[in-house]
DNA sequence: GCCGTTTTCGGCCCGACTGTTTTCAGTCG
């Protein structure tokens, strides 16, 4: 088991465990150790095995005992006593806005309700009301919200899970069976920031093995289908995965099929046909009777006269023609990024030093990186009191000489409030190289309040990138309400850029917003928000994200060098 | 459950908001 398995499960047992009602302390500590393997470099199962882990700070006895049972046994049994007390529909539940894990509990303990279904049906019937500490309004909201759950449907899976799943998939195959090509397609291929399931081509002559080997495989849950050329199944995650198999001869055709998207497909299917061919299994056939046999996609496209579109782009946003044209945008990639301008340390919730994280950045090629800590409202994360502020700014000054061939930006991650004032005064903000705002508070104002202060902050001359905009976290939380249009519009206005945050649960803005932002005239910086070194590596979600909008390497500052970056930041300095 | 120690217990990053109460519990970040 890898690392974040081991993660998964603490944070699993974290969960039943405040359905329970467990200590509150408790559970952040089981939360915290899950955090603390997730991010070590060593192996986890190793350390376990040698008995090193108790000598991490945040990890006891206790846990490296539940440890050591989990590497020996591949479960906890403290986790699966408490899952046999909860039908699953129960923690689901948690995942309606407004509904914890208290109320999840008592819902369930009271009116046997153990699903987000039967949840709506209580609702409707007017049964939740009944219970102590809950009234109409409390029923209404929990219909409200979970009518616009089904709407935005935060059942899809983020793409850091498919691919985790996906490389281990491939991995396993691949050193188990002869094949002779294997990809990701759909839209994990095309980099969708969060996707319904995962489909995998596979180029081989003889597929008999395959379902066995799936079934054998550690993350398979269940067959769902199993035909000679395709199997259906269910993975870790709930993930539905799809494996298509094919000749080889077969695979470059059915590699550009399986990506899509359908739309994308079909309109190369009728732009051939406009040119008299149509496509067949493994080539394209000419009226005139003539075969073309492409090997690779791009062959493909070549055939049909355009250039080769990045699985990226193939939307139906304009890329055949850009691409007939040959006018499509040259995409970014990571050589291209230059720096990272939001992170965090432990001097607020990060979990590593300066030190270690400017290391961290360094050795990804960096030329520079910003260090943005969060501003003292931020209480839950440690915010910074001016007075620690003073310090961090202190060191910062002083570590910059320590440091060679990387600079350090002094920053901060500053709380837009409430009213759209910002976190410290002027005199203070004057002080950082780089300022990066954002909205961590008062999550539910109406639309006009909530884009009137982001529009306040922009306009303070004070801030020079808005973080995570629309602040959706997938699977957990919708964005706030605002205007989005309008933001774009001030942020261009205004010369300040808007972040694509690479999280990958927040990968926001997302990419039709990031396109819009740059169709419009706003910058934008792709930053990974990180909170551990190992976290700096999320930049690569950021950069899918700016690839699906078409950005190119003017238009992201943190592609930008050092002077022009420093020029850019200057002006607005001189202006203030 | 972890940690630290003034060493075996008490504290652990905190505060706003909401809806329910009539003084507070639950949720959220």
């Amino acid at each position: 088991m890898n690392n974040a398995g081991f993660a998964a499960i603490f944070r699993e047992l974290a969960g039943f465990l405040e359905l329970k009602g467990e200590n509150p302390f408790k559970i952040r500590a089981y939360t915290r150790a899950a955090d603390i393997l997730e991010s070590l470099d060593e192996d986890v199962a190793q350390l376990a095995g040698e008995g090193q882990l108790k000598n991490i700070k945040g990890i006891g006895k206790t846990i490296e005992e539940k440890t050591q049972e989990i590497a020996r046994s591949g479960t906890l049994k403290a986790l699966e006593d408490l899952k046999s007390e909860y039908p699953p529909g129960v923690m689901d539940m948690t995942k309606v806005p407004g509904v914890g894990s208290r109320t999840a509990s008592l819902i369930f303990r009271e009116l046997g309700v153990a699903s987000i279904d039967e949840l709506e049906k209580a609702a409707h019937d007017g049964k939740l009301k009944t219970l102590p500490g809950m009234g109409k309004k409390s029923e209404e909201n929990i219909l409200k919200a979970i009518e616009k759950l089904k709407e935005e449907d935060m059942t899809r899976i983020p793409l850091v899970i498919m691919d985790e799943l996906g490389e281990s998939l491939i991995d396993f195959i691949t050193s188990h069976t002869e094949v002779y090509r294997i990809s990701v397609v759909g839209s994990v291929r095309r980099r969708k920031e969060a996707c319904r399931d995962l489909d995998i081509l596979v180029g081989m002559d003889d597929s008999s093995r395959i379902p066995d080997l799936v079934m054998s495989w550690g993350n398979f849950r269940g067959m769902i289908s199993c035909e000679e050329d395709r199997v259906t199944f269910t993975a870790a995650d709930d993930v539905e995965v799809d494996i298509s198999i094919v000749k080889p001869e077969d695979f470059p055709f059915a590699l550009l099929a399986t990506t899509g998207s359908k739309q994308h497909y079909a309109s190369l299917k009728s732009h051939g046909r406009r040119l008299g061919l149509e496509f067949g299994k493994s080539g394209l056939f000419h009226k005139n009777g003539e075969i073309i046999r492409p090997t690779s996609e791009a062959g493909i496209y070549e055939a049909l006269g355009m250039e080769y579109i990045p699985p990226e782009l193939r939307e139906m946003t304009g890329e055949i023609e850009a691409a007939l044209e040959h006018r499509l945008p040259k995409l970014l990639v990571s050589e291209d990024i230059r720096g990272d301008l939001h992170m965090h340390t432990n001097w607020s919730d990060g979990r590593e030093s300066i030190e270690s994280m400017v290391e961290a950045t360094k050795a990804l090629g960096y030329r520079y990186v910003a260090v943005t800590d969060h501003s003292r409202s931020l209480k839950i994360a440690r915010g910074l009191s001016e007075t620690r502020l003073f310090e961090q700014l202190e060191m910062l000054r002083q570590l910059q000489d320590r440091f060679t061939g990387i600079h350090v930006l002094s920053g901060i991650e500053l709380e837009i409030l409430k009213d759209g004032s910002l976190d410290y005064p002027d005199s203070i903000l004057s002080r950082f190289d780089i300022v990066v705002a954002s909205v961590h508070s008062a999550f539910r104002q109406p639309e006009d309040i909530m884009t009137g202060r982001i529009i306040r902050a922009i306009r303070s001359g004070s801030v020079d990138i808005i973080a995570h905009p629309t602040g959706r976290v997938l699977g957990r939380r919708f964005g706030y309400d605002v205007d989005m249009d309008a933001v774009i519009e001030e942020a261009a206005r205004h010369d300040v850029a808007l972040e694509i945050n690479a999280y990958p649960e927040r990968m926001d803005l997302d990419s039709t917003w990031a396109r819009k932002a740059m169709e419009r005239g706003a910058y934008i910086a792709i930053n990974t928000d990180a909170h551990n070194s190992k976290e700096l590596h999320f930049m690569w979600y950021g950069l899918d994200v700016a690839r699906r909008a078409w950005l190119e390497q003017p238009h992201v500052i943190n592609t930008w060098s050092l002077s022009k970056l420093q020029a850019w930041l200057g002006q607005r300095r001189e202006r203030a």
